[in-house]
DNA sequence: TAGATTGTTAATCGATTAACAATC
DNA sequence: TAGATTGTTAATCGATTAACAATC
């Protein structure tokens, strides 16, 4: 049966399905031409039936007694996900960990591609990372604006992460991954994600002796 | 009053307390000495009831009518998390990205140390990474083993992440920040905790347009 | 057909919020 | 004292799980 209305996903089922798209990518690779509840559920230390739960918000896309056909499935996940096509992405600051991110090959084939990097430092600027050339970031905001890009990674010192966060707001950015151990403020339109180990490590601590 | 009996704390409240941290020793930087649950909620985005009621399931930090004393709240909540003592880690795969975080300089004040740095590699074996001399993993066991070590960051190709992850967990290793996108099969008493940036972005495309 | 597995409902479980007495 | 804010209880809200008819 075809779904007519948009109904309200949870954020939490949403940000479980790129770890099936994941599981199930990984399960193709191996050979496999279909997978169950069941199954992708023990891989991913989930439970089937919430598994199940969550893909049935967006559809019908398994058959019973057989399970999921996986190529259908990652259409559908990716679809569902828009990476169906390529993302383009800014980085902003060229430090060890923004080269890092510059020349990570693994963006590709999530469905993202980095467009252009800045830099605020005046050494930086015009030397070769990864296959870009380091841009002023006083020149972000036309840049931005004119290829129209939506998504940012920022990796910029802690101090002046807010400042260029404005700065990518200002520029049409509507969501950024942010790696500087701050909390971002943003208007309500402007989507963050923050990835910052030490708050990883500490949570692990806590059940350390 | 003193708390007698241990309780079992949600997993959920536990993954806030680091948040927590952070943003009052943001404030202490700022040069306040006392906050509120309304202050802190608002600067995190989080109620400020959830944030009364996560901080009393270890104990009463605060009084009625002055909110939390900052320095206090803070030697609390580093106590809580086990980080009032320095934590030492080994760094396994030396690649752009263990590289980057073989020179962050946001360890330190977080209650973690960088032992000793590790990849499979002979070109980068005996070479200099940070302040490290990147050993061979053979030799991953017996020194993890004697130094007592129980975190790894793991920042191997994906192909090799659950080998070094098995590796790590036969060395004693009990929690593990895994870089490699990849879900990793460990015991029960190892904690694993995932920082994938392409599951990050995922998230983040399925609201966009 | 017989066995397997879906999609979905209802029941359970857990987390968040609202409200307020206590009290600084 | 009067105002502010905690710690905690009860109410609400939301997420997970169990169960099973439908059906491949």
């Amino acid at each position: 049966m075809v779904k007519m209305t948009d109904k309200l996903i949870p954020d939490i089922v949403v940000g479980r399905l790129p770890r099936y798209l994941r599981a199930i990518q990984q399960m193709s690779k191996e050979g496999f031409q279909t997978t169950s509840s069941q199954v992708l559920g023990e891989r991913l230390g989930i439970s089937a039936a919430q598994i199940r739960k969550d893909l049935s918000q967006f559809g019908e896309f398994g058959k019973q007694g057989t399970g999921y056909p996986i190529p259908y499935l990652i259409q559908q996940l990716q679809h569902i996900l828009k990476i169906n096509r390529k993302w383009e992405m800014v980085l902003v600051g060229v430090g060890d960990l923004g080269h890092a991110i510059a020349r990570y090959q693994g963006f590709a084939n999530g469905g993202f591609h980095i467009t252009m990097v800045f830099d605020n430092d005046p050494k930086k600027i015009g030397s070769q990372v990864g296959d870009y050339i380091v841009k002023d970031i006083a020149l972000l905001d036309q840049n931005v604006r004119a290829a129209g890009i939506k998504i940012a990674m920022l990796t910029v010192p802690a101090s002046e992460a807010q400042t260029v966060a404005d700065c990518l707001v200002q520029s049409g950015i509507q969501s950024i991954l942010n790696y500087a151990p701050v909390t971002l403020t943003v208007p309500p339109h402007v989507h963050v994600q923050n990835i910052d180990p030490v708050i990883n490590l500490q949570r692990m601590t806590y059940y350390l002796d």
